[in-house]
DNA sequence: TGTACATCAGTGAACGCGCGTTCACTGATGTAC
DNA sequence: TGTACATCAGTGAACGCGCGTTCACTGATGTAC
């Protein structure tokens, strides 16, 4: 049921910023990211964000910690499916990672670039990165425990982990990969390529028909 | 011998832009970096770059081939100094890389940061980063041939090598690796850990009074 | 050696743009009585 | 149920900023003769 006039409040809409920011991130990149932008994509006066952020860092902070949330819900996901499988979980955690970059590289890259300067004062960003890299942690336990990956601290062989993976996309998005490369073996098959330099055990491409 | 006027042409105005696009990524970072700003720090009117580039783009495609020359020449000088000594050539090279980004990291972010566009339009870019990253490839050989890296297309493994030590700068720039872990283990440290989850022999901080 | 002239490198005014932020304001909502 | 009023969410004009780029121009250089 349309509404002849919006109502002068909006109801949601500091969600409703949020939102607006993603799909101007996805659309127009990370340049076009602006407190204007972002109303205007709303429909709302240019300065009715300072009702619900600070400023502007307070909404990248808030767009921040909604990748966090993404890549969270994402590798949560993962871990569920293939509980018994550390193998899997590396191989399809780091693929989700991935797949975030690749889908959406301007929110994957404001979210892990540190463009939220005074972390504290966001603490919702604080908690979801930190879940998130507990989450590594865990998978890469369960992972030398089966022999998967190196023996060591398993907080600095998740570093290892990630920083490959970040590495990679990073690479990737930034188009510094020679093409011949990316070309040979698709994306799927960098990451596993590249996965297996650090497993102990051969990762597979794990086949449809498996148990 | 000072001149009471500077005369109306500067003599090596192309050159003295680039250095102080460098200088101003180092002093004020990368929102710093435009055509106005780097001709004002040479004391020049700001449409004086036209003459020397077409738009910004080619100055960023000039710093950034000017930081991907800096790469080169330090892992030149690091395979040179290790002749028979693959291994400590693959630290050293990376230690390298690390210290780019840590020294300046305005410079590193816009070298390997993709900016350039069109790249073909920058064939000295492509060359030298072309050149940087066939480096990568050899010590990676070298390296395989001695067992300290895993088998494998060597294009395919330098790739990995260089996706782990770019994913540990980055994130260590945008402070994203958690403060206890960075506290915990130097950077150096730390980069020797990570290596080490790569090599499949122990990669060791080089003690002094070797020969 | 001197002069005419083409070429080149730099100038300064101007354009139009989008930005973050502030300010005084107003329309709408909800609570106390 | 009705009314006064505090509070909240949104408006629109304005400020000042730095930016990339264009334009007609001028000062300096170097080459041909």
């Amino acid at each position: 049921m349309p509404r002849k006039h919006r109502p002068y409040h909006h109801g949601d809409l500091k969600n409703a910023l949020i939102a607006a920011g993603l799909d101007i991130l996805s659309k127009r990149g990370v340049s076009a990211l602006s407190l204007r932008s972002v109303a205007q994509r709303v429909g709302v006066s240019h300065t009715a964000p300072y009702a619900h952020f600070a400023d502007k860092q307070a909404l990248i902070a808030a767009i921040s910690t909604a990748g966090y949330e993404r890549l969270y819900e994402a590798m949560r996901a993962v871990v569920a499916e293939h509980q018994n499988d550390p193998a899997r979980q590396l191989l399809e955690g780091a693929w989700a990672y991935v797949q975030f970059g690749l889908e959406d590289p301007a929110h994957f890259k404001v979210t892990l670039s540190g463009v939220v300067e005074k972390e504290q004062d966001y603490p919702a960003f604080v908690e979801v990165s930190k879940k998130s890299f507990g989450q590594v942690v865990a998978i890469v336990q369960a992972c030398q425990a089966r022999g998967v990956l190196p023996k060591g601290e398993p907080e600095l062989v998740a570093i290892g982990v990630w920083s490959m993976m970040h590495g990679l996309v990073s690479l990737l998005l930034e188009n510094q990969i020679p093409h011949r490369v990316v070309d040979r073996a698709s994306v799927r098959g960098l990451l596993i390529s590249t996965l297996n330099q650090l497993a102990r055990i051969d990762l597979q491409e794990p086949c449809a028909a498996s148990p």
